[in-house]
DNA sequence: CCTTGACACTCTCTACGGTCGATTGCTAGC
DNA sequence: GCTAGCAATCGACCGTAGAGAGTGTCAAGG
């Protein structure tokens, strides 16, 4: 195992030339010779003793030759050695982090989802890559008012209000009728006794009350609590992220043949597959990278995602990220979606918690 | 004038010989030449006869050669013309349009956009190209419920339930501190008086009762009614129209070119071009058909409209229709928009009807 | 006068062959 | 262990030739 180990790991100066290799082609997108590394600063080596170099970081599957004649490009493996253990990361510069903090926070008026577009346009327009941004769940959010309206057949309509201004509907089918009055009823008790509370709260709450008096109307209760937690309603798409800047995919040579492009964008409209792949990073902390094959679905072969969630009070509520091909510029990307992901957090944070003062402070 | 039009255009012959080649360039996407048109059904003419015809078609502009050796394809003024006077519309079958029916009625929840996304995807599907419906405005709106939540900053969230279940919400900047107790009166005294009431009948209402008592809080309920009438708020993409089966317009050679569908799929982003287009459509009646140039945008050249208003109560809300190459099915394309148009109406008129007839019902 | 067959012409597309340049692997020498 | 040199390989580029498709035109025929 340990022979293994270091039989897999180049040597020092392998890796110096495969960073150098990797960032050269990641800066003119073509294949690198023996020859222009040669030439790169920092190396003072022949252009046969870097061939030999190169030979031995293809056999252990860092690079590959796309034909006989025509340099190296890194593989997912090297890509992937790359972000690990070779890149240097370029931190944002303050003005920028600036800039996209008010961005964030300006577009920040009790709405959630205008934050996560927001975030998204301002991902993409930073790297030059698709921007994407999960919709934020609601986990620490506290009731701020709710309303119940009768509709025909059964069905109840239900307005729920949350945190400072955001506000979700539904249509609930119930099992019997509820005359205006029960409605109302149950809409005051609600909004009497839990306004300001966590929906947490509020649910176990009507769970332990579930054998009192009122159980007649916790199903009505829980379900539209409930609402909160599910996916938004209104969004035309199904809700499950906003993408931005998808278009300027098709800038990018490898990935210009429409035939690809066309299975990219339809797996953008499915949502599905990238949405599995982002619930993957939910887990870990921090930025995630998959590179290439390794996200396992062969529409996203020749691209790469940068993820990171976002978190309000170390609850993880979303992820946010940018797709782009497997050759972008990592040490850019990288801190930009770190730092993004921790700015809408903030953002998130802020504006929740001056609202909620101001819910107070209006109410007092 | 006379003779200038008899001139303009051409002979019953060189007509069907017309329609002949565009329905067989529509079908086989490649240029059309004389020997080709000779041999098809209907002409007993040798390919000579043919070449004189073409040449004097060409001379009106109505067909084009790509180069010298390549047939003819016809010219946005050779389609304009089919369009207008040769197409045999093919109407659509019977089931397909109860399916279509089904399939608006079902997504009709009291959500109009669902609809809008439904039938956009149903055009889709039916055509093979771009499906795109304007969200539907609120014109004959009645007033169901309205809601004022105080928030910071004399900011007031305004939540308003229109027709059956539609909930739409805003956030209003007033000018002075409202208490809670105004706000309350404020949305009594609209809820007692005007509900079930068509908004334009509130509004006028309303502004009568200007020099009235209650003018303090007239700004707050005008302001609040008039958000029904805007775009929807809630929508992530500032909510012009729903797009459908964009990825269906990259299966065309004429649109090929990367470059070519970058700046298509930047315009359907961008939406400012393709409402303007769409608009056009709402002063007339029936369905209307830009064609290539005619459409005024560049990027649209290759690409053709067909649209039509759709109407509640002779009202028109909205408009539908399809995007795709000038290069598409007009004979099965223009009865799919024109009955898909009348059918989203009727199910808008259906659904706000029997919504409305159970909101009064669950009142009483 | 209209239609038709014939013919020359034009243009695209493809295949072919050759050159050029880039790069590699290998081997011999330092 | 590094390097220089060498043959080999392959793609990109270019010009040519030939096939194929279609046109315009013209003279002959109904």
């Amino acid at each position: 195992m340990a022979t293994d180990l270091t039989a897999d790991l180049p040597s020092e100066r392998a890796r110096r030339i495969l960073r150098i290799l990797v960032e050269h082609y990641i800066r003119e997108g073509q294949p690198v010779g023996s020859r222009t590394l040669s030439l790169s600063a920092g190396l003072d080596l022949s252009p046969a003793t870097i061939r030999n170099v190169m030979a031995d970081l293809e056999d252990l599957g860092f690079i590959a030759a796309p034909h006989t004649s025509a340099g190296r490009v890194p593989t997912a493996k090297g890509y992937r050695f790359f972000v690990d253990t070779l890149v240097r990361l370029q931190p944002m510069a303050p003005p920028d982090v600036l800039r996209l903090q008010n961005q964030l926070e300006d577009r920040f008026r009790g709405d959630a989802k205008a934050i996560a577009a927001a975030a998204s346009s301002a991902l993409s327009s930073l790297t030059s890559l698709a921007g994407v941004v999960t919709i934020p769940r609601q986990h620490h959010a506290t009731l701020r008012h709710i309303e119940f309206l009768p509709l025909s057949g059964r069905r109840v309509l239900v307005i729920l209000v949350v945190n400072d201004a955001e506000v979700q509907n539904r249509i609930l089918d119930m099992e019997r009728d509820y005359s205006d009055d029960e409605l109302r009823r149950a809409a005051n008790f609600l909004n009497d006794r839990f306004t300001g509370r966590g929906l947490d709260e509020v649910r176990t709450q009507l769970l332990a009350d579930l054998d009192g008096t009122r159980e007649f109307m916790n199903r009505l209760m829980l379900d539209s609590i409930a609402i909160a937690d599910q996916k938004q309603p209104g969004a035309p798409e199904g809700s499950g992220y906003v993408l931005s800047g998808e278009t300027k995919l098709m800038n990018f040579q490898e990935l210009s043949g429409v035939e690809k492009i066309k299975q990219l964008f339809e797996a953008f409209g499915e949502q599905r597959e990238i949405l599995t792949l982002l619930d993957r990073s939910v887990a870990a902390q921090g930025v995630q990278i998959f590179i290439g094959e390794e996200s396992g679905y062969r529409i996203l072969d020749e691209c790469t995602i940068v993820a990171a969630p976002y978190a309000v009070d170390d609850q993880i509520i979303g992820v946010l990220g940018v797709i782009g091909p497997t050759r972008m510029a990592y040490e850019r990307v990288i801190p930009i979606v770190d730092v993004t992901a921790r700015l809408v957090g903030a953002a998130l944070n802020a504006g929740a918690a001056s609202g909620w003062s101001s819910g107070l402070n209006s109410e007092s």
